[in-house]
DNA sequence: TATCGCTCGGAAAGCGCTTGCTTAATGTTG
DNA sequence: CAACATTAAGCAAGCGCTTTCCGAGCGATA
């Protein structure tokens, strides 16, 4: 039964040939045909469905195996109303994705679970933020995907209402602004207040703070520890000493220069994320000064590179694999219809390593 | 029309409400109602096709706005054959994936192109090398996905055969080691040539090579670029200086110790992959030994911590993101029925940094 | 006026699976 | 032995789109 390549020449002149029709080869009916019986046998034993004799199995089972047959997701999702893909919406450019440790980190941990559920993995980013969520309620409109896991951005709160409407579960990596957003998120504001107590307790009186602007809420956050802790000891945030960032390794680079150029520079510096702290030891280190001698520098993240440098960053650790992994768990537990029963605040701790000293 | 919100309680006590029937909301029959035509002309007007007036697509499209209807890609794929979903096959854990700088960017590279194409990326990751192999296979046929990337491993060859019996377009990123293979790869002899001579002019003539086992393709070429510019020197590779590790900075600090351990210590080491040139820096500096005054070490890959360290790593660098968008480029060429018209050999390029030093 | 070529719109047959319902053949009970 | 339950298998109607084909309408041409 070889089939006979037959290449069709049109008069346009265009050439036709069977690359072109990318038909299956082998369907349930094929299937059914081999084996003697009706498509809705060979569906029930796919399926796993009882009902089919024990020597009927096996003879559908054999004609499967010998073909290598395997059934279309298509048709399949079509009336099952599945698609067996979790959409994982990062409302950031591929380049911002890929650049962010702790992203990829929640990432990591989404794919690890996603890998026990036999699930598949989409991967959704954008360009502008707000394309990326439409983008995503499209695909769930679409029914592209099952559900997503979608991590928090400034401009998502018009749009949790529209994802709410759907059918589709998703869940949030980020804080839950409103109603009944099923959300996961680290413990910004603890680990912000350990790591600042940690810099007073080294005797630190004239503390930097690096923020970023505009700021998520997990920054809020951050920064709400950061005066809690403080005002605890007495010691008021000086809004002098309060810089902005985006994020980047530059973007500290920048801050920390800014700082050293101060009349009186401060003697610690909480960067509220790792890149923006090792920006601001590079400035450090450019304008010959010491750490953590000179200055202390203070991270939060702790992303790989942290433990690599030398001196290594102190930093507050923020799990991120645990955060993907709890998030897809809860995703898991919605798609099977049952509660969302996960930690939905996963707890962050102080890694005190080379770059902080006393005052 | 208000459908009545009916809860059932089953006598078994579970309760059946209207969560359960996720129905779609609006169909093309339902635009197509409202719209007074038939579901013919919706499709039509869906997907931009002549033959509709002006006035008609105008009513149309004004209902498919106002309702918010995207048409159900599972059906459509089924009709068209075409999911929108390029899978992306990486055969190695998560873990590794994420610890790789050097995957992540050819990732990076691969989603740019998708995200110009309309299409979605799925990512495929594995367990065991083959698992994902056959895992692949098993998307192909069953319509998940289109087409595939796909990053080499050393047990791909088995599979090749089977992959290219598929219809679906399949680019892989590595060496074609067989017939009609579409691929893209570095060029990883012509790196390390480089790489290589770069250490012998700086007067190096005890040079250690860190490679890996069992080895993939690439590093095979890398190898053969060694022993080529050191042959043309006249100094064959010592082969007492050829270690190997596991591309992980622990298995560079190994090497790197044992290396130092040697009765005539190498001057300069050549570690096949920037990780392990990481890791044999940290073994030196823990050994007390400077770098590059008393050892030269040099990396490829070329991955963004390089140029962050002090001092910064002289490598090879090799275009991830080229790479996987020339793949990615490639592929859909290849979807759209052209000729794989890609650059298939990335160039390399030596980029020469603080840790290479005179002999 | 008869013929042609064109545009516009719809009927209906898929795409490849699942599933509710039906029927026939068993086994089980009083 | 009649009445019933249970198993085994198949028919056929979907799932929500696309697409081929067909016919109606209409102006242009002969």
């Amino acid at each position: 039964m070889t089939p006979i390549r037959i290449a069709v020449v049109d008069v346009g002149g265009t050439v036709a040939s069977d690359d072109d029709n990318k038909q299956r080869m082998t369907t349930i009916d094929e299937i059914a045909r081999l084996a003697g019986v009706s498509p809705a046998t060979v569906s029930k034993v796919l399926n796993n469905r009882p009902y089919v004799s024990d020597l009927t199995r096996a003879r559908i089972e054999r004609v499967i195996a010998e073909t290598g047959f395997v059934p279309s997701q298509r048709a399949r999702g079509l009336s099952q109303r599945r698609s067996y893909i979790l959409g994982l919406l990062i409302p950031y450019t591929s380049d911002e994705l890929f650049a962010d440790p702790h992203l990829l980190e929640i990432m990591r941990g989404i794919e690890a679970e996603t890998n026990c559920h036999e699930y598949n993995l989409l991967l959704s980013t954008s360009r502008a933020a707000l394309d990326a969520v439409s983008a995503c309620l499209r695909m769930l409109r679409s029914d592209v995907i099952d559900g997503a896991i979608m991590v928090e951005t400034l401009d998502i709160l018009p749009y949790t209402d529209a994802l709410s409407t759907q059918a589709a579960p998703w869940v949030m990596i980020g804080y839950p602004r409103q109603g009944d957003v099923r959300a996961v998120h680290a413990d910004d504001y603890g680990g912000a207040l350990l790591a600042t107590r940690h810099l007073i307790n080294l005797g630190h009186r004239h503390i930097a703070v690096i923020t970023s602007t505009p700021r998520p809420f997990a920054l809020e956050e951050r920064l709400r520890g950061v005066r809690d802790a403080l005002a605890t000891s007495g010691l008021p945030l000086d809004e002098r000493l309060l810089l902005t960032g985006d994020f980047s390794i530059e973007s500290g680079e920048r801050a920390g220069a800014q700082l050293l150029a101060l009349p009186e520079p401060p003697s610690a510096v909480f960067a509220l994320n790792d890149r923006m702290a090792l920006g601001v030891i590079r400035s450090a280190l450019a304008h010959g000064k010491r750490v953590p001698e000179d200055l202390s520098v203070v991270g939060f993240d702790d992303i790989a590179l942290a433990s690599l440098l030398n001196p290594a960053l102190t930093t507050v650790r923020q799990p991120g694999f645990a955060m993907g992994q709890a998030a897809a768990r809860g995703f898991f537990a919605l798609l099977d219809g049952q509660p969302f029963a996960v930690p939905t605040v996963i707890p962050t701790e102080l890694i005190v390593r080379g770059t902080s000293g006393k005052a």
